[in-house]
DNA sequence: GTACAGATTCCAGTCGCTGGAATGTCAAGG
DNA sequence: CCTTGACATTCCAGCGACTGGAATCTGTAC
């Protein structure tokens, strides 16, 4: 419990050390993010001290966006000795695009809330009534015509899903 | 196939008036956020014109970051002959927010980034052989903010999980 | 008859975990 | 010795918003 310099620790201790839950140290085990560590007679884990820094480089490396499939493509070339600073960079540049275009998605999000926002103020609440549409949300203009004048247009991009994690 | 103007469509077209798969529109059906169709004596699934623009409407609000669950809660109180744009115009409120911190955090991580990268490109390869960390990621010795003194505090609040979300 | 498109169902997987159940282990206190 | 409590173990389920595939009909065209 004290915060002694000891070589090894169960999985409670690596979690306080890094901030990382055990249930996800469990799982990054399961997908080999980690490797299996020793068992002690009673079958709990036990790291070594240098578990911390993988670990906390794993938290790092996520925090940068690399999916943990990546960070494990880099840890496992740095474990055969392999340089691994091309390979990361290069994950990392295609980040780099990846964030920008998620952050012009929100971006463009953002400006159609404030656009529809706006409109919303100046809407007459009685008008609200198809149960189908709301002028709130709906681009279109509510002025009668229907689908398949619009059907024509929407064979576009298949939207990339701009998932935020 | 042909864009007359029909009353009816199966699935496929539904499909194809508005861009979203048949997977998702099954997937919509079941969690509730369309109803569930008539059928056609051979059981397929028989949409009339006006699912069209509930469909739509489906997507414009995910496109402003309603979740399916939010959608769904505007349009049953909607059938139900509710004005709903209070409702909306809170959880549009509340999305604005969100969006906010989540471009906010986006725009930390690509300077990170960016810095992680310059740092990269002035460092010689030859050092990068620990295989628990690699200097490119870790950000130790460079200008102080660090999250890793968190590790210190999670001592007694072990539920601080900051997620992202 | 024979393709082929399109419909149906159900099951599994994605990603990065979190939560819970059922059980086992260890140290301290009565 | 027993109990309590904090830890550990395993496995199973679920989140959100789908996608993919398998196995099986139906409908139309040639």
């Amino acid at each position: 419990m004290k915060p002694c310099i000891m070589r090894f620790m169960n999985i409670g201790e690596l979690g306080r050390l890094t901030g990382v839950s055990t249930k996800a140290i469990r799982y990054y085990e399961e997908i080999g993010v980690l490797k299996e560590p020793e068992r002690s007679p009673n079958g709990y884990r036990t790291y070594e001290l240098d578990t911390v820094d993988r670990l906390k480089f794993v938290k790092d490396a996520q925090l940068t966006g690399l999916s943990l499939a990546e960070i494990t493509t880099i840890l496992d070339q740095r474990g055969k000795g392999e340089s691994t600073c091309e390979h990361v960079m290069s994950l990392l540049d295609h980040h780099l695009h990846e964030l920008d275009s998620r952050i012009e998605a929100l971006e463009k999000t953002r400006s159609r809330l404030v656009t529809i926002a706006d409109r919303a103020r100046k809407l007459d609440p009685s008008d609200c009534l198809d149960p189908n549409r709301c002028q709130t949300i709906t681009s279109q203009d509510p002025t009668g015509e229907q689908a398949h004048t619009a059907a024509a247009d929407v064979h576009q991009t298949p939207k990339e899903h701009a998932h935020a994690h």
